[in-house]
RNA sequence: CGGGGCGUAGCACAGCCUGGUAGUGCGCACGGUUUGGGACCGUGAGGCCGCAAGUUCGAAUCUUGCCGCCCCGACCA
């Protein structure tokens, strides 16, 4: 292993490959796309899975399973939807392999082709709805709110780990209502567990919004989403809830009684953010020293290093250590006391800063004896020595403080690129430099598409909260009522 | 699917042009000296040189075909 990570201002792509390798998150699988998942990476991801669970079952919502594969006819029926998958998915059409007799090896039996294709879910929407038909009858059965752990695929032309696999872990809610306003409000509360998730649990400022028709979710009425912005300036979307009106209802025949006794169509919602906010949780904090966690998803909060020079002093510092572990521990704080002996405590430092480990404590001979303690910031890289006597209160105070910094950081630097432009020139000159462009737009399918096209940029959202504010649309200079967020996005 | 790059030890690479049977660094094992910001010395283990065919006395090296991966675009969460 080498020792520096390239640099974020010099290779952008680069910085962030090796962060994800070399912080021990994930690394390619033999299979184009995919990706393994190592140990340190999945702990931060199982962070992330307990505080949206805990999130969704304080809403009412219950854990269910459903099936990997989708028959194709279930996929065929919502138009849209069909079409919007189509291109991406994996399909299973025999279920038998059998000895090659040409050779070595096996190969496709040609007598195991299946009668109708099996797709590995791209998502659920059709598995759930063909499943909830049997479950809804009355409005008495109405809400069902109900979300999934899984994995999906789909076959993207070009992946890169964590942002966009072949294969990737998410969580999909999917709820049916009795009225529209039910499952709008439900579309809407959703979206707002995941900002105060995005930004309370990973310190990553978003903007909610609206997708315009053309980036709407394949099927649904309305997409509502959550927009950050990375570090080189580069949008990323980061969770999406959508508004299904009765599309799926409809087509998977899923009829209620309501109150007056009459027949209707159940309202749909569905909802997920996937591993994919593992990139934006690296690429939103972490610095050319490597990953910066924040506390509240850190796998390790604090980790100690011994400063030893004998076998005796080890064991000394040990024993002090061991009063600090436990004290930590009681607090609620994960805590690794590294006193393994094939690093020096310099390799050490450099380790856990690339893991992004918040807070580091070195103790040596010096510190046993004066009674103090070394702390490390993670996010600062300061350092300070403090008594050991109070060093739970101040892990526990800075952890707080680093989770508050690091996302005053990420916000004040969202502000710092976020730009108002009102002329064509701006906006081209702007969207080449990165950052959020605040432009108004004059609310076609048509110009959207030209910007696009001229510029690479896409509308991430019309913000839920934004001032109305009469303008012309940048490119057409068609009348506006509102700024809208374009940026080139990953 | 277009454009570029690359497949040689666990990792990063050199060797290939000009064919002679594989090397460097990191890591790993053991021993020793070290230890407050990525230590050093010594010894050692580790390879079907992506796969297949061809040329040749001889192929990591030349030829042909295949396979795979990475990066940049188009597409997408």
């Amino acid at each position: 292993m080498g020792k520096g990570l390239p640099k974020r201002s010099e290779n952008y792509s680069e910085w962030y490959n090796e962060i994800v390798k070399r912080a021990g998150l994930a690394e390619n699988s033999p299979v184009r796309g995919c990706m393994v998942i190592k140990p340190y990476g999945f702990a931060i991801w199982e962070k992330m899975q307990r505080a949206l669970d805990d999130m969704f079952k304080a809403t009412g919502h219950e854990n269910a399973y459903f099936p990997l594969f989708v028959p194709r006819s279930f996929l065929e029926k919502e138009e849209e939807h069909a079409e919007g998958f189509a291109k991406e998915c994996a399909v299973v059409t025999h279920y038998r392999l059998k000895a090659d007799p040409d050779g070595k090896g096996l190969m496709v039996d040609p007598n195991a082709k299946l009668e109708e294709e099996l797709i590995i879910r791209p998502t659920s929407e059709t598995v759930i709805w063909n499943a909830y038909k049997n479950w809804i009858q009355s409005w008495r059965d109405l809400p069902i709110l109900i979300n999934q752990w899984a994995n999906v695929v789909r076959w993207e032309m070009r992946t890169r780990l964590f942002l966009r696999t072949a294969e990737f872990l998410w969580q999909e809610g999917h709820t049916a209502h009795a009225t529209e306003p039910e499952a709008i409000e439900e579309t809407e509360k959703i979206l707002g567990l995941y900002a105060d998730f995005a930004e309370n649990w990973m310190a990553m400022p978003v903007i909610q919004g609206l997708k315009t028709p053309s980036e709407r979710f394949a099927g649904a009425v309305e997409t509502y989403c959550i927009e950050a912005l990375m570090q080189d300036g580069r949008a990323l979307q980061a969770g999406t809830s959508h508004f299904l009106g009765q599309n799926f209802a409809k087509v998977f025949d899923v009829k209620f009684v309501n109150k007056e006794n009459q027949l209707e169509y159940a309202w749909a919602t569905s909802w997920g953010v996937s591993t994919r906010l593992m990139g934006a949780l690296i690429m939103a904090h972490s610095d050319d020293n490597g990953l910066v966690l924040p506390p509240k998803l850190a796998p390790i909060q604090v980790v100690i290093v011994p400063i030893y020079k004998s076998e005796e002093d080890l064991a000394k510092i040990s024993e002090t250590v061991e009063g600090i572990v436990a004290d930590l521990r009681n607090a609620g704080i994960s805590v690794k006391y590294d006193d393994s002996d094939n690093q020096r405590s310099g390799w050490k430092f450099a380790e856990y800063e690339l893991k992004g480990v918040p807070i580091r404590l070195g103790i040596g001979m010096r510190d046993v004896e004066n009674g103090t303690i070394e702390v490390a910031r993670r996010d600062t890289l300061t350092k300070t020595s403090v008594p050991i006597e109070g060093v739970i209160e101040t892990v526990n105070v800075m952890l707080e403080q680093i989770q508050q910094a690091i996302y005053q950081k990420a916000l004040r630097f969202r502000e710092e690129n976020t730009f108002s432009v009102d002329n064509w020139d701006d906006f081209t000159r702007q969207i080449e430099k990165g950052g959020f462009v605040m432009a108004h737009w004059d609310g076609t399918a048509d110009t959207e598409e030209k910007i696009k096209n001229e510029t690479k940029a896409t509308i991430r959202c019309i913000p839920l909260v934004s001032a109305d504010e009469a303008g012309k649309c940048v490119f057409s200079g068609k009348d506006s009522a509102r700024r809208v967020v374009f940026a080139r996005a990953y």
